[in-house]
DNA sequence: ATTAATTAAGACTAAAATGTCTTTTTTGTA
DNA sequence: TACAAAAAAGACATTTTAGTCTTAATTAAT
């Protein structure tokens, strides 16, 4: 469903929400540490999050990627948008063309809601709010954050 | 989640085992045609799921595509593990190399009771069965099907 | 001012998915 | 037996996804 660019993608900007309280600016290197995913892949994909301005950076010596308010009112959907688009989303899980309610394929009855749930869980939450409830309910994003749990 | 290649490959057994009352062979074209799929690409696929065995084939006029009793006991998953494999299905929807219910991503209790349920959907019944249920629920593989009953 | 650390930009490569085309093989039928 | 209709086989082409590498620009600290 999504690319592996769009699922890094994803990450990181969780990543850098769940630390910004730290207030210090994070490097790709970390970032691509702490989620295992390919250092200069992820590189290209946290400049293109910052063009779209859901990411913001500075250069230099302490440069890095972080957060703004701004950036923590945005959406998951908003990420998914600016990395893959939606088309994946709206399409028949068996490719039919015309799939509905109205001339459903064999596993649309099964397939809506969980779109309707996933998009909602999506698009009806800030990234704040995201990572507020995924701290509450200890969801992971990271190998590494949850061995440092142990 | 499934490949174009995967997609073409379930309707187009779906399609023959929706026709297999009218004991006759069905050629690629006739059925890429009705799918709305790319011929010679589905030509592959079928000759794919020919040499599995899970659909029957013979040359020369009047030759064609069928599924004989056997290749109705198989399963839409057995499709899926001949064409694309199984590990989409698990995979975690963010890509979390260790995401399972112990320490799980933020969406794994959305996207684990959906992939639980088109496993089952997938698994646990035979094409035969399937096909009777789709008949009888209404639902449809094809654009031209939906035509065809207006 | 110089240096070093960092992002930005973009050319490049590799692999996988998607799809086409041509030739061969098989087989029913005239 | 010859022909035509079909699948089988496999080489080829295109597009998308994934990922690397090099160079430039920026900036903080010395």
């Amino acid at each position: 469903m999504l690319s592996n660019a769009c699922k890094y993608a994803i990450r990181s900007i969780l990543y850098l929400a769940m630390h910004v309280e730290e207030k210090e600016k994070i490097g790709v290197k970390k970032i691509a540490e702490a989620l295992e995913t390919p250092q200069p892949f992820l590189a290209k994909l946290l400049q293109q999050l910052t063009k779209s301005r859901l990411v913001s950076s500075s250069k230099g010596p302490h440069g890095g990627f972080f957060l703004n308010e701004k950036n923590l009112k945005n959406s998951i959907w908003d990420v998914v948008k600016c990395i893959d688009g939606t088309s994946k989303f709206e399409q028949c899980f068996l490719g039919l063309s015309t799939c509905g309610d109205e001339n459903p394929c064999p596993v649309h009855f099964t397939v809506a809601p969980f779109k309707k749930k996933i998009l909602s869980d999506f698009r009806d939450k800030s990234i704040e709010e995201f990572v507020n409830e995924i701290k509450l309910k200890g969801r992971y994003i990271s190998l590494k954050d949850f061995d440092a749990l142990k």
